[in-house]
RNA sequence: GCCGCCGUAGCUCAGUGGUAGAGCGCAUCCUUGGUAAGGCUGAGGUCGGCAGUUCAAUCCUGCCCGGCGGCACCA
């Protein structure tokens, strides 16, 4: 017998599918459809472990809906915009064009070899000119609605690189690759209207029922919707004539009110500063100590006060002071607070400081109002209000309500929804991304192009290789013509952020040969996306970007669905062990022995013999040097046992530990399985019933388990159950082996294996068509329906029922499947051994589980 | 601090209100023309801890301990 060899049998087998066009994916309004996408891949260059385990789920669902019936789509593609192409270029003078299709060229020879069930008839690169052209003309559209304009923001600016870095760039406040001191600068940006599609992207949160609720949440989280209270206090005595506005979740505690603060730049804290030096002073050492995030929320409270006063809006004899604070956010809300300290802990501390009142408002439940008192930590829980004249006695919500309808009734401020997100910066001052199709005229400032003008594509002769915008270096491409005035005109030199790209390119999948950026009747037909597979990590990023802008154009009539992806799973990621010499260098796996003394494991340098360090469990990672190359995996095992392997030894949205002893066991696998068909013979036609037995009828039922298990399995996403349900069912396999090709169970088991080969398809693909084509299953196996089971055939025909005494196991019995009460105790009582266990005890009650167990209760 | 997830064999994980399982690892033996291999058999578990509900709890409930993740001066 031969060893199963992958490297001769998967190459054929993929030859096959393509010369099929197995794989392309077709409407069909007979059959339902299935979108199923996985989170397309940057071009780094190289394929890895990750990537290995998040398309081989994406394919084992796409082969198996094409197995059960349905009309799959299942598309790749490139997210080939972004800052690594130009960090090459300028360390290693490459053009960043030619890097990165140099690397898609590469990544896509190695994601064939995967085997995977990819329509790559549609693959795109969001660098092609043919798609970001596209992504030109909606933007130009959501311009035109209003969804897109331009606003002063306050950036990350890198003084040496000449650039904008976005927040996870800058690290401890310098830029992570000029090491510059990185400075705030007001910058006309792009920006993208997201926070107009606020109380949506909430509410749709809701009918997602086939997302993980941790997303969810942390969308929810994300986009923070909070009601409330927006107001204005009336200055008593000095102060500007339109009062100060605040806004509040707690109009309830107003009674409680203690102070107003304001951010320290607020345009009130500027106007003070203008007259008070020491003011003034204050407000810069608050704009110096914010330097990092870890210091903004660490730092202690402090206050200026600024000597203006409000009046309380239901008493106007109740002055408040005004302070300037430095834990107040200018942009959130309208940077400005009535602080009610004995319900919130920051206002709280900060009296606490500077000797403020605190007037509890909210007493909470078993508390006496004589006797509560509000110590070191505000109160924030529930209760009844009290100390609140016509507040009085009204619970929280009830008060709420009251207090912003007094407020609106007086025509001061009105109730009031107020979210964390801002709107979604998308200007980014790289040439490696999409130009934004406008110009600056001196006369008609800024002109968006009419789409018959583009695509703005880059130019050929780009000249990257020094830091800053090469777009806005180059000699000639920005110069151009106004479309209103025709006079000189200068193109838009931004480019849009790559998350831009990434978020309709589901969309785009439908039909990459459309005229329009969509082609609605293609998208009609195949969105929403059925099942979207990719990192949690996205979780407030694209993901949400992707819901924004499917609203955004189809209220644009560019689509017909509000939400892109109907069902997301979030996978794990691949995780391998660490190894660290005695001088803490990190050592690849493939130069460590390991060797195994009883329990203990050691690790050597391989070579030197020097022992080594066994660090953690850690995501797979160059810094690591913890990775282990897909290519290497299938030049030795294959393809198929490195698929088996990512998939089999943990649930798919948990990390999986990569280790060499896991993969060689789904290497044998796959030799067992090669070798229970290999040796196979099929049985002779018309011998069926020349040879009966309980072998035959006992495999049909394991078989028919089989089939429903596995199926049930991957309809949940438990792809390591699946594959633990076929390990055992080859032990199942081998001791039910015919001696000849005759009888019954040369039948049962040749039926056995034509389902063995189908299920085992989706995760070993390659495998189950030389497996199929050994028993001469018909076609292959990627158009072979799925295997059905018979209900019946799943159930035993005798059960074996445990017997407790008490609850203790003390014995077995067999009855016929659905024995009830009367026929198990006539067993039960027909039992010697049952007998002897009950000796001396006086029978109180027998519970009968039907088929499942016997419980006897005696004393 | 708040929210969520997890804790079962040495490791990675299934599982169920009713007999505790798989793969890897480990041990014994067999095979030595599948051989940088194959096979048989076996050992190994107070199912994180405590309490409750139940005839019966690894599973349900509560509290606690440990690990991981997200959010966090958002008024």
């Amino acid at each position: 017998m031969a060893r199963y060899n992958p490297k001769e049998t998967e190459p054929r087998w993929r030859k096959a599918w393509a010369d099929a066009e197995a794989f392309k994916a077709v409407r069909d309004p007979g059959r339902p459809k299935y979108y199923v996408l996985e989170m397309f891949p940057y071009p780094s260059g190289r394929l890895h472990m990750g990537h290995v385990r998040n398309y081989s789920m994406g394919d084992v669902i796409a082969r198996f809906k094409r197995a059960r019936g349905f009309s799959v789509l299942h598309p790749m593609g490139w997210d080939a915009f972004g800052l690594p192409a130009e960090n090459a270029a300028i360390e290693r003078g490459v053009d960043p064009k030619a890097w990165t299709y140099d690397n898609i060229d590469r990544m896509r020879a190695e994601l064939k070899e995967l085997g995977l069930s990819i329509d790559w008839s549609r693959e795109f690169a969001t660098c092609d000119v043919a798609y970001y052209g596209k992504q030109q003309a909606w933007f130009l559209d959501l311009l035109e609605r209003g969804l897109v304009y331009r606003k002063e923001s306050v950036v990350n600016w890198d003084p040496v690189d000449q650039t904008v870095l976005a927040n996870e760039q800058v690290v401890d406040g310098r830029g992570w690759r000029s090491g510059a001191v990185v400075e705030k600068r007001k910058l006309n940006q792009w920006a993208m209207r997201i926070t107009g599609y606020a109380d949506q992207l909430t509410d749709d949160l809701a009918t997602l029922d086939r997302w993980p609720d941790k997303v969810r949440v942390m969308q929810e989280n994300w986009i923070g919707r909070s009601k409330g209270l927006r107001f204005r206090f009336h200055f008593a005595g000095e102060g500007p004539a339109e009062g100060l506005e605040v806004y509040t979740t707690r109009p309830d505690t107003l009674f409680g009110a203690s102070f107003v603060g304001i951010a320290a730049d607020h345009p009130l804290a500027e106007a003070v500063a203008a007259r008070d030096p020491r003011a003034a002073a204050f407000i810069e050492a608050c704009r110096k100590g914010a330097a990092t995030e870890a210091e903004i929320e660490t730092a202690e409270k402090q206050g200026y006060d600024t000597g203006l006063k409000v009046k309380h809006p239901f008493d106007p004899s109740w002055d408040l002071p005004v302070w300037i604070a430095n834990f107040i956010l200018m942009d959130y809300g309208t940077g400005a607070i009535f602080a009610c300290p004995a319900h919130d802990q920051r206002d709280l501390d900060f009296v606490h400081k500077y000797g403020l009142p605190v007037r509890p408002v909210v007493l909470p439940p078993g508390e006496d109002p004589a006797t509560f008192a509000v110590g070191d930590e505000a109160w924030t829980g529930p209760g009844v209000i009290y100390n609140s004249r016509f507040l009085d006695g009204l619970d929280i919500e009830a008060a709420k309500a009251e207090a912003i309808r007094r407020i609106e009734a007086q025509g001061d401020g009105e109730g009031a929804t107020v979210f964390r997100l801002r709107d979604w910066g998308v200007s980014r001052q790289r040439a490696w991304g999409c130009p934004i199709p406008v110009v600056h005229c001196g006369k008609d400032g800024v002109v968006p192009l009419p789409k018959s003008a583009l695509p703005v594509a880059h130019p050929a002769d780009i000249e990257f290789g020094k830091s800053g915008n090469a777009l806005e270096r180059h000699p000639t491409w920005k110069h151009t013509t106004c479309p209103v005035c025709g006079g000189p005109a200068t193109r838009e030199t931004d480019t849009l952020d790559t998350f831009v790209d990434s978020s309709w390119y589901f969309a785009r999948f439908a039909n990459p040969w459309a005229d329009e950026p969509i082609g609605k009747e293609d998208a009609d037909y195949w969105l929403p996306v059925d099942q979207y597979i990719g990192g949690i990590e996205h979780a407030v990023l694209h993901l949400l970007y992707a819901r924004f802008v499917t609203k955004a154009l189809a209220d644009d009539g560019q689509l017909s669905v509000r939400e892109p992806f109907a069902g997301l799973f979030t996978q794990g990621m691949v995780t391998h062990e660490t190894y660290r010499r005695q001088n803490g260098e990190w050592v690849e796996p493939k130069d460590v022995e390991l060797e195994v003394e009883g329990k203990t494991r050691r690790a050597r340098l391989e070579g030197t013999g020097e022992p080594l360090i066994i660090g953690d469990v850690e995501k797979m990672s160059k810094s690591r040097r913890n990775t282990v190359a897909p290519e290497e995996i299938f030049d030795v095992y294959g393809v198929d046992a490195a698929r088996l392997f990512v998939l089999s030894d943990s649930p798919a949205e948990r990390d999986v530990q990569w280790t060499t002893g896991g993969v060689q066991g789904a290497w044998r696998f796959v030799n067992r399985v090669w070798d229970e068909f290999e040796t196979s013979q099929p049985p002779i036609p018309g011998t069926e019933k020349t040879v009966t037995g309980d072998l035959a009828g006992n495999l049909r039922r394991q078989h028919h388990k089989l089939v429903k298990a596995v199926t049930e399995a991957i309809e949940g996403f438990r792809f390591n159950s699946a594959i633990a349900y076929l390990y055992s069912f080859l032990t199942v396999l081998k001791t039910h082996r015919p001696e000849g090709r005759v009888g019954e169970l040369a039948f049962a088991y040749q039926d056995a294996l034509r389902d063995f080969a189908r299920l085992i398809a989706p995760f070993t693909p390659h495998l189950a068509e030389e497996c199929w084509a050994r028993i001469g299953g018909e076609g292959m196996v990627v158009a072979a329906p799925w295997p059905v089971f018979d209900p019946a055939l799943t159930e035993d025909a005798v059960k074996v029922l445990p017997v407790q005494v008490n609850g203790k196991r003390r014995g077995e019995i067999t009855a016929p499947a659905g024995a009830e009460q009367a026929a198990v105790e006539a067993i039960l009582r027909a039992d010697p051994e049952i007998g002897a266990k009950l000796e001396g005890l006086t029978i109180r009650k027998i519970i009968v589980v039907k088929d499942r167990i016997v419980n006897i209760v005696a004393a």
